[in-house]
DNA sequence: CCTCACCCCCGCCAAT
DNA sequence: CTATTGGCGGGGGTGA
């Protein structure tokens, strides 16, 4: 199942309701891919289902009543806002999951959201993450899935988990941006009003309520984003962030679940695919603007990581949306 | 592709 | 006693 955004199809997204729903995350589902957005080529094509009737009563008595499905077939996308993480997964509802699951569709839960595919089974194996206030008893029920701390979102494969409120706006952003491309999802970003870029735009990788010994850490790699042109020693950020380089790396693992040296390769990734996508900057600079030095180098690593050279990544994305400046960078 | 100097990362362990 | 810290060093990855 292919992910373009050209002149094919528009992505049908199914978004499941459920008795005693939360409504802030269903909210967020809603705005981030069933409010029209007309500025937009075949945006995404979306429907809030339920498999438990015509009506489902939420929070504040307030009564939702919402397509009644019985297969969710003919979906691309999934979206599970939350789930009561007491409450069963009815049978059908289990097979049908396993179906579109096998049938290439994606499936993206925020919040409590993750217990449904932890109940399925769908976890098995994998990064999963959910809102910390039901960490402890994930870990317990879904041993088998392999749960990442204080990370906002996880995703992989055609599967991703996010944690509270805010991180689900985040994940359906990255969605948004591995559909339509950066710009597009930037522009979503700024029409809900969240910061795209929050200062700097990574504090978003340590989760916001921890006390000060973490706060010096997300200063440290908003430092690093900001800076990804340059060189970066991880000698330096452990000192910027005044910890020793041992317990900086051991703390950088448990925090990201990746070395430092792993996670500026993936900002460099970032960076060097918001240059591809939205302007013409030619490769050479591109690399050094990404901080690789070199384009030898950088190609290096979208070999690795993403498994395309980015000439071709560029023109993956060169589909008669919006061009912009020639661009200067830093 | 290869090669080589350098840097990173993580197990180990002693000290706190 | 356990938990955390941080120095050391080897093996492996990175970059020119």
């Amino acid at each position: 199942m292919s992910k373009s955004s050209k002149s094919e199809k528009p992505i049908k997204v199914a978004i499941l309701t459920t008795a005693k729903v939360a409504l802030f995350e269903l909210g967020c589902a809603v705005e981030l891919f069933a409010m029209p957005r007309l500025e937009f080529d075949n945006w995404y094509q979306s429907e809030v289902v339920t498999f438990e009737g015509d009506k489902q009563l939420a929070a504040g008595g307030l009564s939702i009543s919402s397509r009644l499905i019985d297969s969710l077939y003919g979906y691309h996308t999934l979206v599970i806002p939350s789930w009561p993480v007491e409450q069963a997964v009815s049978k059908q509802l289990i097979d049908q999951l396993n179906e579109f699951n096998e049938r290439g569709g994606r499936i993206i839960t925020f919040c409590s959201g993750a217990f449904v595919l932890g109940k399925v089974g769908l976890l098995d194996n994998r990064k999963a993450t959910t809102h910390w206030r039901y960490a402890e008893q994930f870990k317990k029920q879904f041993a088998h899935s392999h749960y990442i701390e204080n990370s906002l979102y996880v995703f992989a494969d055609n599967i991703g988990c996010s944690a509270g409120s805010s991180a689900a706006i985040d994940l359906g952003i990255e969605v948004i941006r591995q559909d339509f491309g950066y710009e597009v999802a930037n522009h979503v970003a700024r029409r809900l009003v969240i910061a795209a870029h929050r200062s700097g735009g990574q504090s978003q990788y340590v989760e916001a309520p921890i006390p000060k010994s973490n706060r010096n850490f997300s200063k440290v790699l908003d430092w690093a984003v900001e800076n990804i042109n340059q060189k970066i020693d991880v000698g330096i950020l452990a000192s910027k962030a005044h910890m020793s380089r041992r317990t900086f790396d051991r703390q950088f693992r448990k925090s990201l679940d990746m070395s430092p040296k792993e996670w500026i390769i993936k900002q460099r990734l970032k960076r060097a695919k918001e240059l591809l996508e939205s302007t013409k900057i030619g490769i050479e600079r591109v690399s050094y603007c990404a901080g690789f030095e070199t384009s030898e180098n950088m190609r290096h690593h979208f070999r690795k990581n993403l498994q395309i050279s980015p000439i071709r990544y560029r023109r993956q994305f060169k589909s008669g949306t919006t061009h912009s400046s020639s661009g200067a960078c830093v």
